[in-house]
DNA sequence: GTCTATACGCGGATAGAC
DNA sequence: GTCTATCCGCGTATAGAC
């Protein structure tokens, strides 16, 4: 069991922050503070604000490959992995009533600031939009595929938005019921 | 035909860029140059930022209204008044893809600065419930009314949020054809 | 690698002249 | 009602000792 390096420890900090938070809202001293090291001591890990981001984002992508990959082992059939992406609607519930979907509102806050990370945010979504693709390419929808993938990201990004303002936990259920229902036509 | 008072001039340039920019990333000089006023005679009219966005939440939430009432009176239909609500996607798409949704962006903004005036931003989202349940109360269904209107209010965010993130004009088209189909279920 | 001290600019907010 | 001048704290970033 090796240990957590400060980097590390500071770029979980900081994806946690920056869920929970907002990019611009956290500052140096919340993340150092969290971490349980000095202000200073950060810039010698990393120089700027943006390289911090530029570091969540890419923890952020290579857990997400990791979960993806997961799923696309547990789950026997396509319309299983699928359900496996509807489902963190339920499973991350009460952080999505408080803080919505980790993904969308980080692309949502870095296009406000016209910020040049934008495009590593937007892999994010990529991400699982090519791989709800190929599920539905497996399901034989290959014509379709990527319609079919965007329809359910778009449905599940609603569904986030609407249950952090309303906190409505029956209207997280009832939506995932829905969808799930749907995907019944495509499987 | 009675001038803007200085007042309303500052609301609205700050409503444009609090949707542009954000609210946290948006600072009185920016708001104060595209007034063209000086930054000391901001403090006669608003004693704190946060005044300012709780007149920029007002505006919007007349704004709604007037609009709400608009559609009621030209839609002859309770479902032409619901596709009213769908098409603003479409005749805001612009905007959109470049800024996401006005109210969603703001109400997950305020909820991750932990903000007062998320109950405000809120208050833009349960006017377009309350409105969107009364047509489908119309249309027959009292029992599902408030689940259809989630529904609808769902999907557009969703839409939304990927239009902001990937900018794909067919994409936003493809699912307002497809929530106006799933609507005819209902009329 | 970690610390303390500090520079520097910006954003919010105030005082007071015109 | 509008302006200029100014204060103050915070946030980013740097220098340099240990």
């Amino acid at each position: 069991m090796t240990e957590k390096s400060t980097r590390d420890l500071i770029v979980e900090q900081a994806d946690r922050l920056f869920y929970q938070q907002g990019f611009e809202h956290t500052s140096f001293a919340d993340i150092s503070k969290a971490v349980g090291i000095s202000r200073g001591n950060f810039y010698h890990h990393f120089k700027t604000k943006d390289e911090i981001l530029d570091a969540v984002i890419n923890r952020r992508i290579a857990n997400t490959q990791k979960m993806l990959e997961r799923w696309e082992i547990e789950g026997e059939r396509p319309e299983d992995r699928v359900r496996s992406f509807i489902n963190i609607l339920l499973v991350n519930r009460e952080k999505i009533k408080q803080y919505g979907c980790p993904v969308g509102t980080l692309c949502i806050e870095l296009a406000k600031l016209a910020h040049p990370s934008q495009g590593g945010a937007n892999q994010l979504f990529t991400l699982f939009r090519t791989w709800l693709r190929r599920q539905f390419v497996l399901l034989g929808h290959k014509k379709n595929a990527d319609r079919l993938a965007m329809h359910v990201l778009a449905r599940s990004q609603g569904v986030a938005t609407l249950a952090n303002a309303f906190h409505e936990e029956e209207f997280i259920r009832r939506e995932v019921n829905q969808l799930c229902n749907w995907l019944k036509n495509y499987a």
